[in-house]
RNA sequence: GCGCCCUUCGUCUAUCGGUUAGGACCCCAGAUUUUCAAUCUGGUAAGAGGGGUUCGACUCCCCUAGGGCGUACCA
């Protein structure tokens, strides 16, 4: 390994249809390492089974990786496009005397793995040791690595150390399917070499692979990239994150009301730590990165720490983005808003976006803005509209329509006056005030509820509710 | 079964042989108070268990327990 060569990662997704928040995570790590050292972050798509590869299955993963704000580098490389070159490696191998043609299947192979069981190792066909005469290279046959009986094999983990693999332990695994179709191990080493990749940070669920990888490389006399094994991420329950879990896609947490940068700082934070930063940019995310600061226990998804720090990133987003979000919500709810909508969405959320943790919720925060009038009260809210406070109300109401600023700071300080002049606190007004303002709805302080309906709409909602015949 | 990995507050983590074991989320209490939040202040809470090594272990070694991954002509 020339650790001279700059840093080349990548991440190998296959197309699903979805793309996990667990390889959202490992992408996440790849890209950060390899801005961190000035690197490139490739990536290769893993279409070798046809059947799931459609196009839409890949745009996933492009949509996914986009969303996340983890552009990759170069062109993708598509690993069914390789199998010729994959194909040639194997038969280098077979010639090199590192690889063998192996009839073994069904019943056979099940019985030499036992057997091998029994003997303490790994499957090692009998074919290994055979000469197969001219009937036999007629019939279809898998080609198989020839690994090493004894010795070690020995795996520098960037993250879990020296990990230490026997040889006997490790099978002689299928390069070549009898149908001629390269298998993943030996995809995985041609096109990680070829790609020039020189770490390979990944879930540790390929921790076993490694040593068979290593084992493909030595033998093709190419050098072993760095391996990077990081801890797969848990549910809340410490199981693997998986489909009961609820959402496991990219796309869910999307849709759940998470941004982008939100998820970038949070998954950060799941596996690798900086001091005791927890909210950071992505500039300090890359300044800061290193995989061997990543920690080698799984950690679980924590939806209440994702929501504080989604909250966060809302406060500080742009209010014209919050609102096209905010739009969009609204027509998944079958309910699009339209121009003066958008327009009044726009002016209120400045006002409730501390207080929203999700879009969706953002989204809920605004619904008092768009109750049809004249706004229905309920029993409870009807029951605090007393002559006394409907006379009040009214007193109100007409300090208000003679208001020349509607900003919520001025507004506030009407409401305040009103309350002294009125010789009350606003527990004598406010509630009914409010029922009358959002109809029950959650809505924020009521200078700002007030700004942000807007002078006509707050008159017209008072006018309704204080009128004879209300 | 065999192989490999992991194990600090409920959760995410700091610590890299000597700390009153720190921070964040959650939770609780108080402040604020016009709903719900938000915000501010304070607080509860941890080294899986057992052996070693050492003057001294969360930190190094071993065992046990628990969890995870792998053991395919899947990726």
């Amino acid at each position: 390994m020339s650790d001279s060569r700059p840093v080349v990662t990548r991440i190998a997704p296959s197309p699903t249809g979805s793309m996990h928040i667990g390889t959202a995570r490992t992408a996440l790590f790849n890209y950060l390492y390899a801005k961190h050292t000035g690197g490139r972050f490739l990536l290769r798509v893993e279409d070798t089974d046809r059947e799931r590869s459609t196009e839409a299955a890949v745009q996933v993963i492009f949509d996914g990786l986009a969303w996340l704000g983890l552009p990759f580098d170069g062109e993708p490389v598509f690993q069914a496009s390789r199998a010729d070159r994959h194909r040639a490696v194997v038969m280098e191998l077979l010639e090199a005397g590192k690889a063998y043609r192996c009839w073994l299947s069904g019943d056979e192979l099940t019985a030499a793995r036992e057997e091998a069981q029994a003997a303490g190792h790994a499957l090692r066909s009998p074919w290994r040791d055979r000469d197969p005469g001219p009937p036999d290279l007629e019939k279809p046959h898998a080609i198989r690595f020839r690994g090493p009986k004894n010795g070690d094999t020995i795996v520098n983990d960037l993250v879990q150390g020296q990990v230490t693999f026997r040889n006997r332990d490790l099978d002689d695994l299928v390069l070549l399917r009898s149908d001629g179709a390269p298998t993943y191990n030996l995809a995985v080493v041609v096109d990680d070499h070829d790609m020039d990749i020189t770490h390979i940070i990944r879930g540790d669920d390929h921790l076993n692979n490694a040593a068979r990888q290593s084992l493909l490389y030595q033998a093709m006399g190419w050098d072993v990239p760095h391996f990077a094994h990081i801890p797969l991420i848990h549910g809340e329950d410490g199981a693997k994150l998986s489909k009961r879990h609820g959402a496991t896609a990219v796309t869910d947490f999307a849709s759940l009301g998470y941004l982008p940068e939100a998820m970038r700082n949070y998954l950060a934070r799941l596996g690798w730590s900086h001091g005791d930063d927890e909210l950071f940019s992505d500039a300090e995310a890359i300044a800061w990165f290193d995989i061997a600061d990543a920690n080698r226990g799984a950690s679980r998804l924590d939806w209440d720490k994702l929501n504080f720090v989604n909250a966060h990133y809302i406060r500080l987003a742009d209010d014209t983005r919050l609102t096209a979000l905010v739009a969009e919500v609204f027509a998944t709810r079958g309910d699009p808003l339209d121009h003066a909508r958008t327009a009044q969405a726009l002016r209120a959320i400045p006002l409730v976006k501390e207080r929203a943790k999700t879009i969706v919720e953002l989204a809920d925060q605004l619904t008092f803005l768009f109750r049809a009038r004249p706004i229905v009260l309920d029993d409870k809210s009807r029951g605090q509209l007393t002559d006394e406070t409907r006379a009040r109300l009214a007193r109100l109401a007409a300090q208000l329509s003679a208001a020349n600023d509607w900003t919520a700071e001025s507004l506030e300080a009407l409401l305040k006056a009103f309350a002294e002049s009125e010789g009350v606190g606003f527990g004598k007004f406010a509630p009914a005030l409010r029922a009358i303002l959002t109809g029950g709805a959650a809505s924020p302080d009521l200078g700002r509820t007030l700004s942000a309906l807007g002078r006509d709409e707050s008159l017209a909602r008072l006018e309704d509710a204080l009128s004879p015949a209300a």
